[in-house]
DNA sequence: TAATTTTTTTAGGCTAACCTAAAAAAATTA
DNA sequence: TAATTTTTTTAGGTTAGCCTAAAAAAATTA
């Protein structure tokens, strides 16, 4: 078993998120971006996890996790998201004020904790902003949901999913009532700024381009 | 607020732990061993804390915590031992299995989880060991245990704590049904090697002085 | 294709937390 | 009190993770 740092971890999960289809590459520029460091300082830990052959790395070329690095990253994924519904559900937390603390949770080493608080929770499928929950062999299952904004006008789904975790945004749709289970309609798709038009518990409402792209629905 | 990191925690909470009485200065060499480290590394950090104000440090003279530096350390412990009921009371951990985990545990820092947790615990008053839990305030209240090797010839008793958390010897104090609660009776005492025959449910057990100073009882 | 821009890497430095070896101070023993 | 031992500090060095500035490579535009 290699031993992974805090910092390492969190390179393996941003290169993870990073690569929505496995095998593309992702550029150490993006990786900057996600972990709010330096080019410089990315290039610097991209050598060390080659090293421990946890991602596969050409220079200038970008990167791409190994199956070992993989597995690590859903493993630090399958905590965040336990800690996070641990957080909810027993301890009355709001969704949106989870996230920063499943940030430092997730570095926790523990299989035994972490199966434990997963029978504790009762093996929850999904994480408080619908995400799935990777099981113990580092299964992940990705359910098939469409953002608001490639819906067609007219078509219906529920609410069962998030692309972004800020409190800010997580806030934002608490206050509009767009939260996880609700069911909603596209009235009208306002082609000149990508706003759409929904329909939610019979009232209409209008979300900006940007809500819409970040409310994921299963239609 | 000051922020300490994980190793400056470390430091104040062996501090803390080694000044029985307050006022008492701790030694460099004594935080040394009980953190498993250098001396020379030890003098390192006590220039930082002393910076910081946590600690009282005259050169060659020892350190004691400043009040600051004590509530800062009765918070880790605070958290230290409500994570080791949670890991106790809800995931059925052992208790001879939590203090590694708890160890990491207390670093976590966010007095929205950690005061969440004690009201999700039912407000426990001790921790596993029995070692007692600070309130929100930081106040700790030390019950007046003594160890079976000051108790007298036909003294009864409670056990009600342990001074080692090591899983080897919590391990042997289960197996031979040592465990708190449990009320036990001083029948003699060796004085050649201080070891004590003590009745438990009926029986007699012999244990070593090392073992004997270790058991907590309420007298 | 040549020039320019963008991306990425390298070079060199910083801080936190550790280390060993040597020096200095304090405590103990003779 | 002097000599010796023990404790503590200092000096100098290492590693992880970060930084800025400069150099090199790749991508884009002319
Ligand atoms: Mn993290
Ligand atoms: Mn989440
Ligand atoms: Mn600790
Ligand atoms: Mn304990």
């Amino acid at each position: 078993m290699i031993t992974t740092s805090f910092t390492e971890e969190n390179y393996l999960k941003a290169i993870f998120h990073l690569s929505p289809q496995e095998a593309e590459a992702v550029s150490t520029n993006a990786i900057a971006e996600a972990l709010q460091t330096k080019a410089a300082s990315v290039t610097d830990m991209l050598k060390k996890l080659a090293d421990k052959n946890l991602i596969n790395y050409v220079k200038y070329q970008g990167v791409t996790l190994t199956d070992i690095g993989q597995q690590a990253a859903i493993n630090i994924i399958r905590k965040h998201r336990l800690w996070e519904v641990f957080l909810v559900d027993k301890l009355n937390f709001k969704w949106d004020e989870v996230h920063e603390l499943a940030e430092d949770l997730e570095h926790i080493n523990s299989t035994k904790l972490i199966d434990s608080l997963e029978v504790f929770l009762g093996f929850p499928k999904v994480d408080p902003h619908g995400d799935p929950i990777p099981d113990k062999n580092g299964v992940l299952k990705e359910p098939a949901l469409v953002p608001v904004s490639k819906m067609n006008i007219n078509q219906t789904g529920i609410i069962s999913g998030v692309k972004e975790h800020s409190t800010l945004f997580l806030n934002y749709l608490e206050k509009a009532g767009l939260v996880l289970g609700k069911q909603v309609k596209v009235q009208d798709l306002i082609e000149f700024d990508g706003s759409v038009i929904i329909a939610l518990d019979k009232q209409l409402l209008t979300i900006s381009r940007d809500v819409a792209k970040n409310i994921l629905i299963a239609v």
